[in-house]
RNA sequence: GGGUCGCUAGCUCAAUUGGCAGAGCAGGGGCCUCUUAAGCCCAAGGUUGUAGGUUCGAUUCCUACGCGGCCCA
């Protein structure tokens, strides 16, 4: 039998930080207004205008002018200054800020007492004309102010803000109130991502939807999430990329076709991993991997325009030109400019793996030229380079779903994009084989059963697919998440998913 | 997973060899009719991440644990 509870109910309802302080001040303001007959959270104020709005129209008033438009506003009071019969405050809504000039006149004695209930963090809808301030800033001043919803926690320091990186994630709510920056790399990227949906509608691609639950996880290599579906009694995996179902979609005649969604992979978090990450990929039968260099240009230089207002972004300090066309380089010929040691597949294994030791890169007994033609480029090359570049022809032994290279089977029609050290995209002329997919996927098997947890699935229905026939098909993969850290110059993952990934509080 | 640094008031930060835990902002009370981080006066606000240990005495030293930042794998 739980006692009967005789403490403050809504300060119970808050848990141990309001049983006093700020929060328990508010808890009884609160109870102070209902008792006035004013309703706290209330319905139905409709502004007019935005806060930029009112900035923008009236933005260049004289100081000391009436306007005599009146115009109503609403948004979160940022800064309350009172001075005996006259106050300022700063209010914020989606547009921007703008001030409420209000001295004891325009409101009448009772609604500026009233302004003493008021506080920082609150919002406020405003009814009032449009003036100057003898300081010159466009200012509402208004006849009424009404409460439309009370804050009971208090805004962070309204100088320092709110800084702590952990809490600017966890609570990015607050982040987004108080730091511009967060909203400015928010906004960036859901313009970057509107950009490419945009050039691929317009280039008669068809955006779907496909699964996240799989029962085989595919189509990249990586360690997955498991759950499990309770009517079924069945372990499902969450996806690890898109690339399989949207393959089959290409079988299927959806001949161009994207797809923008969060994928899964159980590996460590780092500012440039979370677990849970955007993926573009991108389908084109009759295209191949050299096409795919020209989607890629053209898509990520309209989202750098959607973001920055242009093709030459600053990374870090430094600038970097996303413009088309980008530089185009072989693996090999990477490999050879940056470590001066060629390694060419021809050359056997043995003599593969004496040149990458001999170029500082440990080897494992079990890796193929390729895997350790791959690690020399992924060691010693890939950081060195700034980009943008298609590094291209990739081994064909560690690109399973890939072609092999028209010219050359060793290799294979891949590339990836390397911007500022790091990968931003990966394309293949898709393999289309399917007896030749059979035996690449059959190759990974064997490295599965030999230990490698991330290589490539049996998946049956996939391959059945490619038995049905699948058009030349050019494919193509962008982190969104990536491209966005790029566009918006973050340096970390955490700062440009809303909501990352945290071990709980407590 | 390893190394390293951090965790003090709602927020941002102090605290001398180990010796009474402080400030600014926010919040409360008061004064103030052109402020812009407004200003001035008053009062209040703390289980120093958690649990142990050493010590007359621990924010400070030690151990473990929790959460996080950075570097590495």
């Amino acid at each position: 039998m739980p006692e009967p509870d005789t403490s403050e109910q809504s300060g119970d309802a808050l848990g141990d930080e309001a049983v006093s302080g700020p929060i328990a001040d508010r808890i009884a303001e609160v109870e102070a207004l209902r008792s006035q007959g004013i309703e706290p959270w209330p319905v139905g104020f409709r502004p007019d205008h935005t806060c930029a709005a009112v900035t923008s129209r009236f933005g260049d008033l004289a100081p000391e002018t009436d306007t005599g438009e009146v115009v109503s506003v609403a948004g979160r009071i940022m800064n309350l200054r009172r001075m005996g019969r006259l106050a300022f405050a700063r209010i914020r809504d989606r547009s921007g800020d703008v001030q409420l000039f209000m001295p004891v006149q325009a409101l009448g004695e009772d609604a500026f007492a009233r302004l003493g209930e008021i506080n920082v963090g609150d919002y406020v809808g405003a009814t009032g004309e449009v003036v100057c301030t003898k300081r010159g800033e466009v200012s509402v001043k208004p006849s009424e102010v009404v409460l439309l919803s009370k804050a009971l926690r208090p805004l962070p320091d309204k100088w320092h803000g709110l800084t702590d990186e952990e809490a600017r994630a966890r609570m990015r709510y607050l982040d987004l109130m108080v730091n511009p920056d967060s909203r400015r790399v928010a906004l960036g990227r859901a313009a970057a991502i509107a950009a490419m949906r945009r050039w691929f509608d317009d280039h008669d691609f068809v955006e779907v939807e496909t699964g996240t639950l799989k029962a085989i996880p595919g189509g990249a290599a990586a360690k997955p999430f498991v759950t499990h579906h309770n009517a079924l009694d069945l372990d499902l995996y969450l996806r690890i990329a898109l690339e399989l179902d949207l393959k089959r979609l290409v079988v299927g005649g959806i001949e161009r076709v994207f797809e923008i969604g969060r994928v899964y992979r159980n590996e460590g978090l780092s500012r440039r991993h979370n677990p849970e990450f955007t993926m573009l990929e991108v389908y084109q039968a009759y295209a191949d991997y050299r096409d795919m260099m020209e989607v890629t240009e053209s898509v990520v230089a309209a989202a750098a325009v959607a973001v920055t207002g242009s093709t030459t972004i600053t990374v870090s300090g430094r600038e970097m030109d996303l413009g088309p066309p980008w530089e185009r380089i072989t693996m090999a010929a990477a490999i050879e400019a940056v470590v001066g040691a060629e390694i060419d597949l021809h050359l056997g294994v043995d003599e593969i793996r004496r040149r990458a030791e001999a170029a500082g890169v440990k080897t494992h007994p079990s890796w193929d030229g390729g895997k350790i033609m791959a690690e020399v480029y992924d060691e010693l090359v890939e950081p060195e380079m700034w980009g943008p570049v298609f590094v291209c022809d990739h081994p064909a032994s560690i690109s399973p779903l890939a072609k092999r290279h028209r010219d050359d089977p060793a290799y294979a029609e891949r590339f990836e994009v390397i911007v500022a050290g790091r990968e931003l995209a990966n394309a293949y002329t898709e393999q289309n084989d399917p007896i030749v997919q059979r035996r690449a996927i059959e190759a990974q098997l064997a490295k599965r059963e030999a230990g490698d947890e991330e290589a490539e699935r049996l998946d049956e229905d996939f391959l059945r697919a490619l038995e049905f026939g699948m058009p030349p098909t050019g494919g193509l993969g962008i982190g969104v998440d990536r491209l966005v850290m790029l566009l918006t110059d973050s340096d970390s993952i955490r700062d440009v998913v809303l909501f990352p990934t945290y071990r709980p509080e407590q």
